[in-house]
DNA sequence: TGATAATTTGTACATCTGTACAAAAGAAAA
DNA sequence: TTTTCTTTTGTACAGATGTACAAATTATCA
């Protein structure tokens, strides 16, 4: 090794920091050389392309982040009480994603940060890459959840894991807006309570019964009711 | 009006439709004025500035489409079921953010998108605008749902209404993802669909219990409450 | 009509972009 | 040490970018 025995790590970091904050186009590879402290060509003998570099981050991630998160997956099927089982899975998807366990630098919350600005943005070199690496991770989680909501179509469960997926990459892509809509009164960028509050909406909204479920029997006194008992006391037998 | 009546109108619509998919550093001047059949030079006669094309998409949109969010809403409050007073509230914050009231070609759908690939990229032109105009609108919402459900700390609220925004703006970002993981079971391009699948998996989410909620006396035969641990575990003192 | 204003066009320019590549510097092994 | 390999540096280049601006064109109106 030579003189900073950890540049490339250096300019992976640099990347991904940059890349998650302003977007894969408006980085240059000057700029990451300039916040990593390396020579722009340094970039490139590492990672030949800024396509590259990018594509390297994915895999050091993606890896260890869905292992974890079948790992958890595994453990939380296990559980017993539905109701609980139905949270532990959820939060083995969020949780992960949140903080990898690896300890790469900077943790999965960035790298997550940085899969939701390139799905925004459309990135092309990543497209095919996601869909590939992530969908059978999820399929695991929708059959998963599928097993503890047997009654809903596998179709409304995907619908929300797409909500779920959503309200994840907002909240690590725009953490100020809590804060400053609660007045103070939340911290967007506290993780620790961001899964907390994600997993308990998540699962009240996947035990929503389904939209074109009949309402089974129930005394209706009123006229309005136009699309059912939506909410959450239906689910009440 | 000179050759095309429409000219202003074109490059907009272009520069709409490119930056909501590419985002908006990867998208040329040069690249919106090929696709509205209009020369580059004619762009910054418009606009004055890439920046400037910019402001003036959201100035198109950001009135008529919160002007009919309030709307709904007011109608929305006198709904005296409270389950559909609730859900008629989402509705109201949902609706028109796919389809605009307006006529404005393309609809409300493209310029949510746009919203969402400007949040994801952190643009800086854009940042304050929606913070000022966006929220205040947002807060009325969040006042209405904080009547209909009066046992919720404001701090909740404003979480769910992150996941809520977050969902929105990624199924309209990726909504190939619904269609892939669905199997073609469902249409992720499906408007009228992604609302009613959004607004009742949203409803059911702002019912679940706060997570530092204390569990009322329930008779418990089992050894796992049901609804009662749903949060963390952390939670109990 | 002619005169004036509004729009479109074409060109130009300074700057930034990704990338290539040779030279320099350093590390490792003989 | 010398040799060999790895890494860093500096420079260069072709192309793209945002924008300015004068000329050409077209519309508006007296």
């Amino acid at each position: 090794m030579t003189r900073n025995p950890n540049m490339r790590e250096a300019i992976l970091s640099a990347a991904e920091s940059l890349f998650s904050t302003r977007g894969f186009n408006a980085v240059s590879i000057r700029d990451i050389a300039l916040e990593a402290g390396a020579n722009p060509g340094s970039v490139t003998y590492h990672f030949k392309s800024k396509d590259g570099l990018l594509l390297e981050i994915y895999k050091r991630h993606c890896g260890p982040m869905n292992k974890r998160r079948i790992e958890l997956l595994v453990a939380a099927r296990r559980v017993r009480d539905v109701q609980d089982r139905l949270e532990a899975i959820v939060r083995a998807y969020v949780q992960p994603a949140f903080s990898s366990s690896s300890d790469l630098a900077g943790g999965g919350a960035r790298f997550t940060r940085l899969r939701a600005v390139m799905s925004a943005e459309g990135n092309a070199v990543v497209g095919r890459i996601i869909a590939e690496i992530f969908d059978d991770t999820t399929n695991a989680f929708i059959e998963a959840i599928e097993q503890s909501l047997p009654h809903l179509p596998r179709k409304t469960l995907v619908w929300r894991s797409q909500f779920l997926l959503g309200a994840l990459y907002y909240t690590l892509v725009n953490p100020e807006r809590v804060t400053r809509l609660s007045r103070g009164e939340a911290d967007g960028a506290d993780m620790a309570e961001a899964i907390e509050q994600l997993v308990s909406a998540t699962v009240a909204s996947l035990q929503a019964p389904d939209i074109n479920a009949q309402v089974a029997a129930e005394p209706v006194a009123k006229a309005g009711a136009r699309k059912a008992p939506a909410g959450s006391r239906s689910r009440i037998p």
